[in-house]
DNA sequence: GTCGAGATTATCT
DNA sequence: GATAATCTCGACC
């Protein structure tokens, strides 16, 4: 259960919200260290920049809502959807860290050697939570996938997004957030970067 | 440990 | 028909 009035803030103000709050779907548990903000049709990386279609129209939803949908062909991303009904933006959960349920996310995640690769990703926190395409608009206060808001608030860095293409995929947006330090989050970050644009650490 | 390329299909133009 | 909010694997240091 949680505030829904919480999320009904625009999806740049609610990300840093949810890094430390704990998603329980499916029998395991994760603490999210990794989050990516979307902001509708204002935000050029956004599914929903071009208007409105039959998959994103969950985002223009009301908040509190589970937005998944399917991406290079073979992998399934999820997001929490923010502000009021008829603005479409959304929070993407990139990465977190197992805290219960262990030996199940395991089992869906037998490419993971350590723990700590069991969320790291937003297609494998998906997998490890056994979120599936057909969740999208799923209700996260009281579906089988559920958001357990944080009533700490964790520090967190902010910085560019990654994996973005074309417009939107850069420093102009720096809408990532993540909390410092966390194993599930660093390596990731730390070559994407350095990929992108020599250093962001910030 | 880091770096680079390929896989594979729903959705949109 | 082109594109994509990614992951995995293999090569190299």
């Amino acid at each position: 259960m949680f505030d829904r009035t919480v999320l009904e803030a625009p999806s740049v103000e609610v990300a840093p919200l949810l890094l430390g709050s704990v998603l329980h779907g499916r029998g395991v548990s994760v603490r999210l260290t990794e989050v990516e903000a979307y902001l509708g049709e204002a935000d050029p990386g956004s599914h929903a920049f071009r208007g409105p279609t039959p998959r994103n129209r969950v985002m223009y939803g009301e908040p509190g809502h589970l937005y998944t949908y399917f991406t290079y062909g073979m992998h399934v991303c999820a997001n929490v959807v923010c502000s009021p009904a008829g603005t479409a933006t959304a929070v993407l959960l990139r990465a977190g860290e197992v805290i219960g349920g262990l030996d199940l996310a395991r089992e869906r995640r037998t490419t993971s050697r350590v723990d700590a690769d069991l969320a790291r990703g937003p297609a494998r926190l998906v997998v490890a939570l056994g979120i599936v395409l057909g969740d999208n608009g799923l209700d996260l206060a009281a579906g089988e996938v559920m958001l357990e808001l944080s009533n700490e608030r964790p520090p967190f860095l902010q910085g560019p997004r990654t994996g973005v293409s074309g417009a939107g995929g850069t420093a102009d947006y720096p809408w990532r957030f993540w909390i410092p330090g966390d194993p599930s989050v660093s390596p990731y970050k730390a070559s994407a970067a350095a990929k992108r644009s020599g250093s962001a650490t910030l």
